[in-house]
DNA sequence: GTGTATATCTCGGGG
DNA sequence: CCCCGAGGTATACAC
């Protein structure tokens, strides 16, 4: 990884065109290739970047990068306050708990938690345009299509009617019910989902697990 | 800006929980009092990060970065390679051209290049869930909701929709038909629309900034 | 503040 | 490669 920190002016042209007026900034290279360059705000994002892959051309005062989709950036550079290099090596990588896919798993093995008497068919179920997070048969062996968000808003109702409709195509499935689950739904999500007949079920992720632990501890 | 080269250990509790091994890695903490850790690849984004506001409490070895939401950024460092700082200053800031609502612009001057003899009605016309881009009469004097994406995806066709059933409850709009507008529209967009009456048209950001311009040449 | 829509989103997975 | 779905999305804007 390079460090450069010096007065210069940006230009993007590509997916639109931007321009960043002279002034001091951080540019950071990294060993993929990638380019970005930092202000001293504005959250973890940088002002202009460049991903890889990408060809970097430098010359005396500026530093023009340019990939194969016909974007380009091009770094003028007018005062070096400071370089530096580094070798950070491969990273070991990010391990994560918490996410959606955890909240799928607790739930594929207790789906009773959604509905009583709910019991698993498939997870992923696959569909003409993508697949179900869990496709489930309830108490009168009718076929119900779980769609699982950590939150839940208009956006994942939208989803669940999608594959709705595609699974009620199916003579097999034929009258599929819908449960839209998750930690969190907003008022307009339920309103939505109630007008569309659709079951909204908020879960506890931290109570989920404790159901799991303890049939764990049965064993 | 603070840049700190070290080998680090961290761990993020907050609305999820993440841990990342020892490695040597970058750390750039901001005028801002946002930080961020940074690895040799990934694009611009940060392995982990925490965003101002928050409260950060340095020791001997290790970081502590809280905020008043609970959540909790530890970075246990385990050997410095380098350290630097700079005083960057403001930035002056971003110019950009050729985002939505440039595009959304040029069509609201231009309507005619969506479809023959249509005429604009009142941009972002406002409905119970949300303004449409614009709104406007075809040669036949029948209302034309137009939603303008950059890029036209599924959920553009999922948020026209969701207008249209809206609009169409208005007695003095009613029949109104939908237009899908973009720079580019992926083929299951096409379909999705299709399947609902939706007209798509892809515009050419470049030939509309031309007929502008030819138009002001006029003047 | 919440909710919605945008982003050069980034990132990963599957066809 | 593109498309889709998720994200600690972040960010701006309206209500």
């Amino acid at each position: 990884m390079r460090i450069l920190v010096a007065r210069c002016s940006v230009k993007y042209e590509g997916k639109l065109d931007a321009h960043l007026p002279t002034a001091k900034r951080l540019i950071m290279a990294k060993a993929d290739g990638c380019v970005s360059i930092h202000s001293d705000g504005g959250a973890y994002k940088p002002l202009m970047w460049m991903n890889a892959p990408n060809r970097l051309v430098e010359s005396e005062d500026a530093w023009v990068i340019s990939n194969s989709k016909g974007e380009r950036l091009t770094i003028t550079i007018e005062e070096v306050t400071s370089v530096v290099n580094f070798d950070l090596g491969d990273d070991p990588g990010l391990q994560k708990d918490g996410v959606e896919a955890h909240l799928q798993e607790l739930l594929a093995n207790n789906p009773e938690t959604i509905e009583e008497a709910l019991s698993l068919t498939r997870r992923e179920y696959p569909t003409d345009i993508g697949p179900v997070d869990m496709l489930c048969r309830d108490a009168n062996n009718q076929a119900v299509a779980v769609e699982i968000k950590r939150r839940g808003g208009i956006d994942g109702v939208e989803q669940l009617t999608r594959y709705l409709d595609f699974l009620n195509k199916d003579p097999k499935l034929r009258p599929v019910r819908g449960a839209f689950v998750a930690q969190e739904i907003t008022p307009q999500a339920k309103v939505l989902a109630q007008d569309r007949g659709i079951f909204c079920v908020e879960v506890d992720y931290e109570e989920l697990r404790g159901i799991e632990s303890d049939i764990l501890r049965l064993f």
